[in-house]
DNA sequence: CGATTTTAGTTACATTTGAAACTATCTGCA
DNA sequence: TGCAGATAGTTTCAAATGTAACTAAAATCG
């Protein structure tokens, strides 16, 4: 007998999903951009000049799902493609000063809307929260099964899609 | 600027989304359920004669993804289901010997799971997540703003649907 | 070089998912 | 009673998402 209310990854889970809504809601709304979009943008923004798949390295988003958000940004001319001298398959891609204006609208909303969330914790807890991430990832990473001692900082970025690969 | 990779609500999809993959492998491989499944096979495991909307209720999921997982799972003859005298409308839902079968078999792999996750942390961030999680389920329902002197104990079950709901 | 294998990105197809409409039943209240 | 909402659960339709196959351009290596 289990009591999914106590189980820790249905916890995370439901946890992650009210979190992720609470924030859609936001960008939905506001600037109807789905969560793919938003983080193309966000990294982007963060990033320009970068190609779809060092975004979609980068956002742990699959390639096919980047393509589709990076497709939708440039029909509404929220984000712009320029060509790579040196590999003519990628593009680099920029923000548009309306993709700018925007992303710079929303980064704002998302600061704040993480703050709150912070603020709820007490300081011991906010850092334990960032081990607890880190090691957890770790855990549940059928690959890493004691492979901890690999020499990855606690803030190197996701280097692949989670959400993919187990099958290779 | 906002690096999506030091980004809490970004943070946490990714980890919750690389456990479920985790663990959602396990029951898919070896008993071919969905997460959808699995959790109604959980919770009327532990809830006899429980009605498809409590499941919804307790799962957190919404009640047309609970109808087909119900329906898939009665025609595998995993579940069953029993008129209610006091209610035509409503069904109680019980594991079939079948059910219970897989039910019995995935709990312990499902605790295993947990336990190599748990067992990643340090005694003090156990507590400390536990809170977290409390914590910032709280922060992150909009309806919640300042509301949390609302009189529910840390481990409430989920008392509604989290993915939904913010229109009403 | 030229053949083979990889990689960037897209397209096509299937599956999953959620929103809304619908049926049947129940509850409250005039 | 009996009518006006609510509620349990299902069905339908459209949008989101993942998998596999594909094209074009590099990289590798004899």
């Amino acid at each position: 007998m289990l009591d999914l209310e106590h189980f820790l990854p249905y916890r995370l889970s439901v946890l992650s999903n009210r979190i992720s809504q609470g924030i859609a809601a936001a960008y939905r709304n506001r600037f109807d951009l789905s969560v793919t979009e938003w983080r193309a943008i966000a990294i982007v923004g963060r990033y320009p000049g970068i190609s779809a798949t060092e975004v979609a390295q980068r956002s742990a988003m699959d390639k096919v799902a980047v393509s589709r958000a990076v497709k939708n940004l440039l029909a509404r001319r929220l984000l712009e493609r320029e060509d790579n001298d040196s590999d003519r398959r990628a593009k680099h891609l920029h923000l548009s000063p309306a993709g700018r204006d925007i992303h710079d609208r929303i980064v704002p909303a998302a600061r704040a809307y993480e703050r709150r969330l912070i603020d709820a914790l007490d300081p011991g807890d906010r850092e334990a929260l960032d081990r607890v991430i880190h090691r957890l990832a770790e855990a549940a990473d059928p690959a890493e099964r004691s492979a901890e001692r690999s020499g990855d900082r606690p803030d190197t970025p996701t280097p692949c899609d989670p959400a993919k690969d187990p099958k290779p």
